[in-house]
DNA sequence: CGTTTAACGCATAGATAATTGCTTTAATGG
DNA sequence: CCATTAAAGCAATTATCTATGCGTTAAACG
């Protein structure tokens, strides 16, 4: 009797060129109409393709959402070297602040507070932000080296203390925030931190 | 020759009762549906209305959802007294995360990332925001006179940067924030704030 | 190459959403 | 009370979305 069939993927030319296609198409979508008026058949046709295999290929907007935003994370973000970690921080800052304006980074953002809890959405989510945090080490890794903090510093908490509050300001305060205030959350954090040596 | 025509608002009995089955209609299409799949034609039904009488008085989905938790908002959130500034905090951020595995609260927060940048939204939004900020004010004045902190200490900054990490690894990083983070998030913040007198 | 079949496209159909003209109800002010 | 008319309801129309059967294309593998 025949095993239980597994399907052989196929992963070559027209299926890649779909797959980035899409990915290319969900991006401008976003732009154009943000995800409240994101729609399935639009990003079919701009992506010359059949809105069937989008309907076939991903359960609903969010999973294909996801995909996008996961593909496009791996286009790695440059991180500065500005020659202390203070000045390195505050562009982390501005620099963030600046994809805020990005309607397609801020769909991604927009997915994770939308009710679609699936375990693949989640871990999508946290494999993007997870990798972005992974290309910060380097920056403290050189604090460390100068002799600005201990090497025993928790990196994760310093990004979730500098990056969090912006998000806060920006998205539910609503406020703008000025450089000022990026220096002083700066500042506020490092503050905190353990020196090296003593 | 007449006026341009200002229309005298009917702000009475039908009205009235229709914006107050709207209001709870809104609140518990969000629960059970989540903002991904929120209907307009069902949250009529729920309401007992017609749906046209939704889609001529509010021009999208952002602006109904806006409407219903900026009435659900201004049922105040009673707030901590604990005894000490620290331990206030913490309770916040305690119930802070609670109201995270609400879906409606969760769809208010997802509205603010939704590329729906209407003034009208946005001012709904910071007058939420803004409202719950100052019924946390006598929580800080209590510590000014118990002389725990300076009565210069901005308060706004204080819950910006304790509330906003816990925003940022709930629904970014997507980890779970234990009583320990929120604790030591709490006491690093105080540890930057400058003491009274000295 | 040739065979197999995963993945795509096309076309259609049914469901749901959004819009609009007209009618009805009842809040407001005299 | 009565007249006026804002706001709601009803119903029909149009637009858009989602799902699916079936034929076609081309990736994978011997």
């Amino acid at each position: 009797m025949p095993d239980p069939v597994v399907p052989r993927r196929r992963t070559g030319g027209r299926s890649a060129r779909v797959l980035e296609a899409v990915e290319r198409a969900v991006i401008d979508e976003l732009k154009e109409f943000g995800i409240e008026d994101f729609s399935i058949p639009r990003v079919a046709s701009r992506a010359g393709i059949s809105s069937s295999s989008l309907y076939r290929r991903w359960a609903n907007k969010a999973a294909l959402i996801a995909f996008a935003g996961g593909r496009t994370a791996q286009q790695g973000i440059p991180f500065p070297d500005c020659g202390s970690l203070r000045d390195d921080l505050v562009r982390v800052l501005v620099e963030v602040a600046a994809t805020f304006g990005n309607s397609s980074s801020r769909a991604m953002i927009a997915l994770a507070f939308s009710s679609n809890d699936s375990p693949e959405i989640q871990q999508t989510q946290a494999a993007f932000w997870q990798q972005r945090v992974e290309l910060q080490r380097p920056m403290f890794e050189r604090a460390i080296a100068r002799g600005e903090i201990d090497a025993r510093v928790d990196t994760g908490a310093v990004i979730e203390r500098v990056v969090g509050p912006l998000y806060f300001r920006y998205f539910v305060m609503r406020q703008p925030a000025s450089r000022r205030f990026m220096e002083d959350l700066v500042d506020a954090v490092l503050q905190t931190l353990p020196l090296r040596s003593a």
